[in-house]
DNA sequence: TGAGTTTGTTACCGATCGGTCACATCGATG
DNA sequence: CATCGATGTGACCGATCGGTAACAAACTCA
């Protein structure tokens, strides 16, 4: 009988490769990416990390494979938000404003593709083509939602309410949270009656 | 006569000091800080790490005195924007607009004293309190110029101005200069109409 | 000119980084 | 039981990092 995986930090019934990938999230989001060795995300993975280099080849590979998971997760909320309010497109749109309130609140450390971008400068990083995957997906999204809810400029209130978000998690890491990040949530109802 | 300094780079008629700073402002914001060495910082100052280090007494406080140089820059722009419409804030607020958009189109990397927040993560770290400092300075001298120019909500209004300044400018570094940030004028132009 | 301060040069330190090696161990499946 | 693929272990590599020691050269200013 396998005692040793009794209580463990990273719950060691699933496989390696889930808890590396799972760490490096952790780690990258808490430490930045260039802050974070591959040594220790392995030993927060609970495992080492020569079965890291077996599943990853580099560390770029695993930051990449990192990001994709943050974004599948991303739509997964997407997913929810369709199926939460399936014929009111406002409702969808009022929710998207709170949900990132909320997410503003709880999680200090801002957009981690978005913090990854700014981090890794190398225009030909092998990230870049995930982060501006996700971020023109999210924008599709909220375009869509935007014209759903009937706004008279969808492009426009989908992108002034990117600018907010971003602006906001952003400035929540350099202001701090008493700091501008506070009107978020005013700023958008504003922005969406402005332009209803 | 000293015919070194003919046509070096960094104009080697300035004192070792500045040349470092001003060099380091350089790398940090192209390279980022941590990715950028000391070695590279004294070599591109055209002098050594050894003078580097002996104005500095650590790579974290020339991080710091960076920061510190670049803020001092941005009072100059208001003062300027003072100057230049001395008795019409209406106009200050459009040039502060302006100005902005100017600058997302031409400097790419966003601002690096955000980026430096976003990338230093150690929450102790020397940088924050003059990140901080500037970021609640801004911050204050924004709403100034709302109040001045007559907005029904000269904090909130300030606020929307920010976060959308801050949202451009990361967003311009995750999503490409074709995203979102494209938006940044139209939108300020309907926050500030929305709350005259 | 001379003294004192500021620079330049070079080599070096310990630590850490990303990445690899050979070899022992485990776990499932036949 | 035997096999084989996946995992664990620990040592190791070359490179780079921030930071320092020792000494030579240059500049400043009386």
């Amino acid at each position: 009988m396998p005692e040793e995986l009794a209580g463990n930090e990273k719950g060691a019934k699933t496989r390696p490769r889930e808890r590396i990938v799972s760490a490096a999230c952790a780690l990258f989001r808490e430490n930045g990416i260039r802050a974070t060795g591959v040594e220790a995300i392995a030993e927060a993975a609970d495992t080492n990390k020569m079965t890291l280099y077996r599943h990853f080849g580099s560390k770029d590979e695993l930051v990449c494979e990192s990001l994709k998971t943050i974004s599948a997760k991303a739509a997964d909320f997407w997913a929810g938000l369709e199926r939460a309010f399936p014929d009111d497109p406002q409702a969808r749109l009022d929710r998207w404003v709170e949900h990132r309130a909320d997410q503003l609140d709880h999680d200090p450390c801002g957009c981690d593709l978005t913090n990854a971008a700014v981090e890794l400068k190398e225009p030909d990083h092998p990230a870049y083509p995930v982060i501006e995957r996700y971020k023109a997906d999210q924008r599709r999204r909220l375009v869509g939602l935007c014209a759903d809810a009937g706004s008279r400029e969808p492009e426009l209130l989908a992108d002034m309410l990117t600018l907010l978000i971003e602006g906001a998690r952003v400035s929540r890491c350099s202001a701090g949270p008493q700091g501008p990040s506070r009107a978020f949530a005013r700023a958008c109802r504003a922005a969406i009656l402005s332009l209803r």
